[in-house]
DNA sequence: TTAAAAATCATGGTAAAAGGGGATAGGTTT
DNA sequence: AAACCTATCCCCTTTTACCATGATTTTTAA
């Protein structure tokens, strides 16, 4: 029996791609696929893949968040998390939250089937390239922010005083500059200045 | 007789969907692809496509920088960005540089088809999306800096504070502190936090 | 259920930025 | 020649950020 894929990216011409490349092998199936979380999560209600291949970047919801919840719901399936190369900090989060692979987007045919086949089997498939960044990138990667430090980050960002931002999460001021140098403490910078450049370009504002 | 069309894009997957977009269409014909510019420009030296659907994120050297040096030498190729949402910043510097047209990754096949078609014709083609980024873009005055403001912003934005960027550019405390005034009365922020995420959100850092 | 992490608040101090004035000199454009 | 921009410099005040240290409560995870 195939082995029952389904392709969630919000790039229409990724999810071609990885169609074409599946269509004439007969052990796998491609059952369907979705560009957002919530029309995933919609087609799983309905029916269970074996597999899912998953981009790591989508709207709204990120396939970090989307892999946590569907391996909870459904531990029955299987992800791979899809990536290019300049999201390899990502790659960590992804097995964190449960998959069972990773592959980059620039895969062969050959990678691709080699990863549905190893984690079909229960298996943890990482491409040459994720495993390398997995081992290597622990250094350098972004600091991990609570949810409250995420909220003020983004009051900061928006040009708010520490005053201003207790007012609007009805904090002390004091709280707000706990969080403000507990924040420059995990990015390892000196100032906020050089604390938004290096979120704003890590994409965490 | 068929538009030859020729894939420049580092991810193995897009290139595989597009030619399967492409496949069945007698109007068009994929003569090749690349997963980087020099091996883009080694095709050109044997054979000319016309269009190009290009990345503008390659390895090495920017789909940016490579159309510029394909319009310039073989300016009956026209090109065609291929880009995804994060990346609308872009299009405007894609076009400066000769580009014809601009496609979203996630665009159907009719887009494609229809941009193919238009740039074939020697018009100039933008997906609704990328139109729309490229019209705020313009409305969005981004201010516009000296030489010096520039080298201030670098300075800030790299966590240096007046009295270091004074030392490093030679210049007394109180100029910094006025070019620092400048910039943020040009960006029209209360203070450096807005400031350099704008900066960095534009790409002017 | 206990230990760890997160969130909360505080005191007191120094350094820096923000905001308000002005001023001079050199260059370009009109 | 006048208007304008850029770059440079100065003074002053107020606000804000940054730093150190410590402590309590709540939440989360092992």
């Amino acid at each position: 029996m195939a082995i029952k894929v389904f392709i969630t990216d919000d790039h229409y011409m990724v999810i071609e791609g990885i169609r074409s490349l599946l269509q004439n092998e007969t052990a796998v199936e491609c059952v369907g696929h979705a560009s957002n979380a919530a029309s995933c999560l919609a087609f799983l209600h309905q029916q269970l893949p074996d597999i899912i291949l998953m981009d790591i970047n989508l709207p709204e919801k990120s396939g970090i968040d989307l892999c946590k919840e569907v391996r909870l719901q459904y531990p029955s399936v299987f992800v791979i998390g899809l990536s290019t190369f300049n999201q390899q900090s990502f790659i960590q989060k992804m097995m964190d939250n449960g998959a069972s692979g990773y592959v980059l987007k620039n895969a062969t045919k050959e990678e691709l089937l080699e990863a549905i086949d190893t984690v079909a089997k229960g298996k943890t498939y990482l491409s040459h390239e994720a495993a390398q960044s997995l081992r290597k990138n622990n250094s350098d990667e972004k600091p991990i922010l609570t949810r409250r430090e995420k909220e003020v980050l983004e009051l900061i960002a928006n040009g708010m005083t520490n005053s201003e931002i207790a007012q609007q999460l009805f904090l002390s001021v004091t709280t707000v500059d706990t969080h403000r140098k507990n924040l420059l403490a995990k990015f390892n910078c000196r100032n906020i200045a050089s604390l938004i450049r290096f979120a704003v370009q890590n994409q965490m504002i």
